[in-house]
Order: structure tokens, then sequence, then C-alpha cells
DNA sequence: AAAATATAACACCAAGGTGTTTTAATATGA
DNA sequence: TCATATTAAAACACCTTGGTGTTATATTTT
């Protein structure tokens, strides 16, 4: 079991509670005054922030999460799951990105954790309609950014139809780096329609193409089909890919790299 | 003068200190200590705090702000000039846009402080180039916003250019409220081409349009003419306007009211 | 009604901010 | 260049604030 580690502020602490609760589903309260070595007031009080911020539901001795299907797509809801692995994917997919290139990026929390690795490789033209992605790039000196607009979607935390559409229709980028939210046999598929869409776009303007996907995403599937994984020039993987799966990509043809 | 009101957090006092010395260009740390009523020591570690932010250097004594061109046309600087008189301004052109309409926003630091005002008036669908506004407005429910994107330019933390312009000329809105750099005779004048380009784009764009602006900007001028003053259907100024400006307006038939 | 849980009230503690005093650094004038 | 005055920085103590735990009271469950 990980041992919750010290927290050294309230805030931090609420935020490991809600990554707990979020992997266990929910919890007696006595368990987490317990878990984060804190008092039963303690927990009363950051669950009753956690609840204000719609983040978690309480009941009488309880918690569990407020997973409504808006929330679970909630882009701050799946910022918070399996960063380690997505950090490390990013951090990979960075390196395919060579200085003075042009840079598509998706909305997806994957390709916000690849912006701020960016900045090394000034001069670069960094295009996207992730709002989380914009401001972190925003900071950084050297870096041209292109910031896609269009109808905003909370839940993505970004913009996209037509206008945005449109936009990308008119460029052409040395590489485009996306994320999807589903992979079965050697096809990735995206929840939403609007999503899909852009990323569709995102496709079509990009010289090369690289797929970051989390191993927990295979086996699974969405509403929409975005593309196959060969038409991906590469797809980066961590390193819990199950065998199977592993050899369904290879007889594919899938050009594809486990990351660590 | 302006008595210096008591700040209640370090990091306001600072913003104050900072504001002061935008408007007095330098100053003594001994009248800085007398005129915001702490001791010599604070203020050295206000001004040590600023200067590491790069935002003042500190001499032997006194301080002055860091007036480098580049800094002076920051969005930062200009978002701390006249911040009363633009949020007057912005409460007075809130009351222009009426529930169900869709509203266009320039990158303004006037045009910001109107963003979170437009909450109560859900639907409401809000169109805007501006990140700081972007920022303000997707937190808020009921309002629809749709994001342009472009080239993004730090000075102005917002997005222009050719992609910014294209979008813009495929809508077509109720309202335009913009800002302007300064206005000389009953013409309005902008600092930088690319947003005179948009903020063409954006007039030509809307039904109705309004232009917010200071009077302090009254008499000076910019290196590109956006429009005439009569060419907005309202112009809203604060109390400050000179009679013989007053005068000219009313001559030349300028629909201009002053606020408060 | 009794047990369990939630909230309120109060006291305590740690951290950040401030002022005073002391020491170091820098500028000024002969 | 040196001595002196002025300003900057460091050290320390005080105060305020936000966070926490304990105890007491209210509410809900069973």
């Amino acid at each position: 079991m990980k041992k919750a580690s010290k927290a050294n502020s309230a805030a931090e602490r609420q935020q490991e509670i809600l990554t707990h609760l979020i992997e266990v589903g929910s919890s007696s309260l006595d368990d987490l005054a317990h878990r984060f070595d804190v008092s039963l007031m303690t927990v009363h009080r950051d669950l009753t922030t956690l609840s204000l911020q719609g983040m978690v539901v309480k009941h009488h001795g309880s918690v569990s999460i407020h997973s409504s299907n808006v929330f679970e797509s909630n882009f701050e809801f799946r910022s918070l799951l399996a960063v380690e692995e997505k950090k490390r994917l990013a951090a990979v997919g960075a390196q395919e990105v060579h200085s003075g290139e042009s840079v598509l990026l998706d909305d997806s929390t994957t390709a916000s954790f690849l912006a701020p690795l960016l900045a090394d490789l000034e001069p670069l033209t960094v295009i996207t309609n992730g709002l989380s992605s914009i401001e972190q790039l925003k900071t950084l000196p050297g870096i041209r950014l292109i910031t896609l607009g269009g109808e905003y979607y909370p839940k993505f935390n970004a913009s996209f139809g037509l206008l945005c559409e449109q936009t990308i229709q008119n460029l052409k980028v040395d590489i485009a780096i996306l994320s999807a939210s589903a992979v079965d046999g050697i096809e990735a598929y995206v929840q939403d329609p609007a999503v899909t869409q852009i990323k569709r776009a995102m496709l079509n303007a990009a010289r090369r193409t690289v797929l970051l996907v989390h191993s927990g995403k295979f086996g699974k599937t969405a509403l929409h089909r975005l593309a196959s994984l060969t038409d991906f020039d590469l797809v980066l993987i961590d390193h819990g890919l199950s065998p199977e799966h592993q050899r369904l990509l290879e007889e594919a043809g899938v050009n594809f790299r486990q990351v660590e």
C-alpha cells in the first residue's frame, strides 16, 4: 500500500484525499483520518471543501467521489488519473520534437504535460487548442505560440467546432502529437464527436503523427473511431501493456514503443 | 494627493507601490515608507521582491520603474494603470449588453474587467481573443464562450494575425466592445498593426459597437488610425474629460456619455 | 431512546510578515 | 585615500493568521 506522504499544506492533502478517493471510489471518514494521519475534524473540513467544489459527496460516515458521467470526463478529473505514466509518455514524446519545427498539440492532458518540456527546443512553433497547454506555453520565451480558437468546452478545457477545424485546415505542420480515449484492437477511439473532428483535422495537417496512449486504455472502446494505429508514424505506450496486445500490434505492423 | 489605502496584505501593498512608482517614475525609499505607513525595512523587502520580478530597479536610497520600451507596452504593465476608471467604464459598458445576445470583446484590459460582469446576463455568447477574458469567462456557467485563435502576442496576452481575422470575418454578432490606445480629435488610434487589424475586423462583424476609453487617452495619438468616434454607436468616457474635448465631440455629433 | 456522526466553539501551534536593533556595505567629501 | 555619513542587509522578537485538535453540543440513524 502506498504510504500517504506527509502533506505540507491543507490544499495538498485535499488533493491527495481526492486522488485516493478516485482510486478506491469511496471510503469511511475514519479510514481517511487514519490514512492521512489527521483528526476526524480535519477530515470533515477537507471533505466539506471538496464537496463544495462538487468533487465528492458526503454521506453519513462515508464519502464517495461525485461520479456523474459529466464529471468523469471532466478535464480536472482526468488530469488526476495516471499522472506519472502520462508524464513519462510526455517526456518521451517530447524527444520526437526537434528544434525549429512546428508542433500541433491536442487537448489531452498528456499533451498538456508535454508543453512545458518544449522550452529547451526553441525556436519552436507550437499550435494547440488546449487552454492548459496555452497557459503553460505563453510564459516560455523563444516559443512561437499559435492558439486555435473555436467553441469552448469546459469538459475538455479546450476549443473545438467548425471555426477550429477550418483554422487547422489552413495549416501544415511538421508533427502532431495526440492522445486518444481508448484503443480496441488497432483502432483508436475518442468519446466526443467534437473532439474527434478536431483530432482528425490535426492528423491531416501534420507530416508526422505521434500517438501517446496509456496502457490502461487498451481493450476499451469509445463512441467514435479516430484512426488506426497504423496511421500514426509512432505510437508511444507505457510499460503496462499486456503480451497479447503487444503481439497484436506487432502483427498489424504498428510502429510502437513502450517507454521505460 | 491620493491617500494610500490601507493594504491588507503584503502582495497588495507591493502592487500599490508598483502602481505608485509607475505614476511618479521613481521615489526615495523614505518617501515610500512614509506614504505606505510601513517601516523602511519592509519597503526594502517589498522592493527586493519587485526587483527580482524585474519590475523595478533599486539604487542607493531610491527606486525607479524598469522602463524598457518592451515593458511599457506589456499587458501586465498596462493592466495596472487607471484600474478604477477602467472598472467603472467596464461596469457601464456591461449595461449595454442584454441577455441572449452575442458579444465580441477585444484584447484590452478594459474588456477583461468587463468579462466577469457578464455572469448575470446568461444566456449569453461571448467571443474574444483575450486570454485574460477567456480565463475569467470559462468558469462562468450559462455563458457560451467562443475563443478566437491566432498568433499569440505576450505583449497583449491575446491572439492576433490572419487566422484570427479570418475567423472573425465568418462571424456576425450583436455588439462589439472595444477600447483604443489614444484619441486625437475624433479619431481613435491603436499602437500595434496586428491589434488594429483585429479590432477593425471586430467592428465589421458587429451590429452595434461600443468604445470604452479613458479620458487620459485624449489628445494623444498612436501609430495606426482605427476609426472615427462617430463610427461607434456609443462611446463611454470617464468623467475626467476636458471641456474642450467635450465640445469637440458634441460638435462632431459623437454619441458619447461620461460615466459617473 | 441510544448510538453514531456532524457541527460548533475554543484553545493551541506554526508560519509569514513586520518592526527594531545591530552589523555590513556603499557613497561622499575633504 | 581615508573618515564619516548614509543606505542595505541580517538577526531577533513580536504579532497576526490560518490550520489543527479537543471538547462540547446538535443532528441524524437505527
